[in-house]
DNA sequence: CTTCCATCTGACCGATCGGTCAGGGTCTGA
DNA sequence: TCAGACCCTGACCGATCGGTCAGATGGAAG
């Protein structure tokens, strides 16, 4: 009753992320965007200078948190720096389902932008980080399939809870993950003072 | 042996396979394909009658082992059809790690292609083989977490030597897929005679 | 020589892309 | 009443896309 205040730009955003995950960003054209909104296309260009403004300003929060755990990640080694790794990266993932999976295998061009900037340096580190800092291959390889597996799969299930799809991915990122500096089989409940 | 034949056709394929893991099949025009090749666009359409032809034939001998796999694990059920399944995805996508990566992100829309009629049933019967036919959420998140991860990461490791990468990923596998009920009833994998 | 056929090409097509622009409504505050 | 900010639009632009087509080239067969 009060007022049907339109809100054009925050319905676009929700359209563009709805779009793109289903198509992808490269195969979502504005004119899907505006046709379902309702506008134009020339709306959609009002509300954001172009196309590559609308991604980043979809991305901003997701990208925001994975600067943080960037942040805490930072100095952390070995086991440590696996779990810090593995819970921050499911929490993100699980958080910001849809936005992960706008990125799905455009990854390699959109990180070109310059919206984008040094996302793909993180990544890596925090790739490195799961890996435990080790450059075993078979511990940077869990890792790589880790991280791309859950960007990839969690926004499949749009119909799981938050809480079970995090404890579910996290149960097994530490089940999959290659322990690191001691692969006996005793209990890790030392954490390693120097490295 | 100094044969000079140009085969274009061929030359054209390779081409085109280097491109799409690139760039993705969408972000891959024919006009960059003709221009690696060093011909004119209209060659590759002479070669090939469209863009989804070329994608056809460059992913049939994938689809084609695919399809078998899928054979393989038709009566199969719990832990022998998650060992079965992950040994022969892990095969796959090692064998085929360029022509898995060119599906990279774009699944969902190549897969309405005729070319690609029935792979999205056969991957969810891979998925649910391995997750060992069980509905637990936690099965079916590490099963599809461990499809997409291992797809999507094995075109990266293009350094890795085939041997290396396949053990890597099938020891990850198993440590990450969720037992199921019943334990395997005997000691795993008396492999090692398969060709 | 002529004929034939496989190969290859430049010119061209319609469609669609992201993006620009001038201008038309509508609301508000002076 | 009017100026100006805000929101929105149709018409239009150049570029690029996948794809078509008539014709040039060159080697083998007759």
């Amino acid at each position: 009753m009060a007022r049907a205040v339109p809100d054009t730009h925050g319905e676009i955003l929700a359209a563009a992320a709805r779009q793109f995950t289903v198509t992808g960003y490269r195969g979502t054209s504005l004119q899907d965007i505006a046709r379902e909104v309702g506008c134009s296309k020339a709306t959609v260009l009002y509300h954001f200078a172009n196309k590559e403004a609308l991604l980043a300003e979809l991305m901003a929060p997701a990208i925001e948190v994975l600067r943080s755990l960037d942040d805490q990640l930072a100095g952390l080694t070995g086991a440590a720096a696996q779990e810090v790794a593995a819970q921050g990266f499911v929490d993100l993932a699980v958080r910001f389902r849809q936005e992960i999976a706008v990125l799905r295998g455009e990854f390699p061009e959109l990180l070109c932008q310059p919206a984008f900037a040094h996302i793909q340096e993180i990544s890596d580190r925090l790739r490195d980080a799961l890996a435990g800092h080790s450059d075993r291959p078979g511990a940077r390889i869990a890792a790589l399939v880790l991280l791309a597996g859950i960007s990839e799969a969690c926004g499949e299930f749009a119909d799981i809870p938050d809480d079970e799809l995090r404890l579910a991915l996290l149960t097994l990122a530490r089940r999959a993950v290659e322990p690191v500096d001691a692969p006996l089989p005793h209990p890790p409940t030392t954490e390693d003072k120097d490295s």
